[in-house]
DNA sequence: GGGTTATATCGATTTTTGTCGATATGTGAA
DNA sequence: TTCACATATCGACAAAAATCGATATAACCC
């Protein structure tokens, strides 16, 4: 996997409403899926789906205990893509008057 | 738009590869729309699409200026959206134990 | 005006993603 | 060892998104 296709993979599990519910219901700690479930407004099998898309992005961690599944925001990572996210979108010394087509100044 | 409809909104913008590679040529500074075609390997109209998501976003701005568009970063919305991450990441005081299931712990 | 260029929009198609119900897997309890 | 429960996986389908070629729009140049 390219490092761009990594982070498309950690943007597009943000992507989605009810991966940010989940998230939202995480920030107070951990829970277990059955919790989610209760609060989610989606099956048992697509919250198990979106669960997975958000633990392989990195943004959230999965732990067994018996017949429990507890997730929990990977601070970590959030933080690694607080940069990626920071670093895309600065505003880097830009002093260029682009009044022609910026195409003039390409290498060919 | 609810507020997580407008979350979801900026993060698919940043969830696509093409659209990460038109984000990183444009943090040299801004282009125009041709150059940004040049160095993407999609369509004329794929990249018009894209850059409609982009700007719709929030995350990048159009300018007009005579045939050409010029397209920039937007820096105030990438660190709302950096904040937004931030907020949605971070780890808060969770000292609870949960040794059993968490839903033990629900209202009904 | 007529031609050329840059970009946007449209319509069709393909690909990806979200959703569900059914079923499989694995755990603890009776 | 059988049962109930929690979760994951599978297969099918629906919805959304990406892509393309064709065409429309709009500005500039001759």
């Amino acid at each position: 996997m390219t490092e761009n296709q990594n982070i498309a993979k950690i943007f597009k599990a943000l992507g989605d409403e009810t991966r940010l519910a989940v998230l939202k219901l995480l920030q107070s700690g951990e829970k277990c899926a059955c919790v989610l479930l209760d609060r989610v407004f989606v099956g048992q099998s697509t919250l198990s789906h979106h669960m997975k898309i958000l633990v392989e992005s990195g943004l959230v961690t999965a732990r067994k205990n018996g017949k429990w599944t507890y997730y929990a925001i990977n601070p970590i990572e959030g933080e690694k893509a607080c940069q990626i996210l920071r670093d895309l979108t600065v505003k880097l010394d830009d002093g260029v008057d682009y009044n022609a087509c910026c195409r003039d100044d390409r290498e060919d």
